[in-house]
DNA sequence: TTCCTGTTCCTTGCATAACAAGGAACATGG
DNA sequence: CCATGTTCCTTGTTATGCAAGGAACAGGAA
């Protein structure tokens, strides 16, 4: 719930991006499922730049069907560049839990100073 | 190495409080760990600020030895605050990890919509 | 004294992303 | 022509990482 909001710097981008891997989405389904995996707080206000961001970098195919009482809705997919930054974020993700489980698997009065 | 800066929001203090935990350090030492951790990058710009707010929250409890040929070596470790903070950022870690699980072992094509 | 060096400490400014709040656009129906 | 509901987007605030640069203390050389 109340997650410390700067926790959530980058995962958020690549969870949307894994989300439209393979498959295309519109905002309201993307926020759907991110509060389906447990972004309970994930909001519009976050979303929209974001997509907007990696817009305008490439990351996506974009596609438009009417809506019935409202402006039309935008799909969006990952383009070949949109997978290479979905790719990238896993690799460092990886790095980044690994470094985590290196901090807190220390015996807290442990040292190994190397020197 | 090239970590997105924005992945290592929150993270960086987390860790930082885990090392202090049940031992008291000076800025270099912090620094070291770091990197021997795998946060090969982690540098002072981004250590004193961060020690400096976590202090004025009442995270610390600080002592001062004398150095050979500089200022005096100020030494940090955990106060009861400091704990709760390191708690709070450990549940908060496990959270976000099981989202993160959540998003990424769905098939790529599933949907689950429930409407 | 004065200057230099090395270690430790801290400050300032920028970039980025999350998030709240509010607003604009499109279609339908009264 | 206005109300409603859905979708889309914008603006401003905040927090943290990080680079860059600077100040303070001690010791030694000149």
């Amino acid at each position: 719930m109340g997650t410390d909001a700067q926790l959530n710097k980058g995962v958020l981008e690549g969870c949307v991006l894994r989300l439209l891997k393979g498959q295309k989405l519109f905002s309201g389904e993307i926020v759907e499922k991110m509060r389906g995996c447990g972004f309970t707080d994930f909001s519009e206000g976050t979303l929209y730049p974001m997509l907007l961001r990696l817009e305008r970098d490439g990351c996506f195919e974009i596609s438009r069907t009417p809506s019935l009482n409202s402006p039309p809705k935008k799909y969006y997919t990952l383009s070949a560049k949109g997978r290479q930054k979905l790719a990238a974020f896993e690799e460092q993700w990886r790095e980044l839990s690994q470094n985590i489980r290196n901090v807190f698997s220390k015996p807290e009065d442990d040292h190994a100073e190397q020197e």
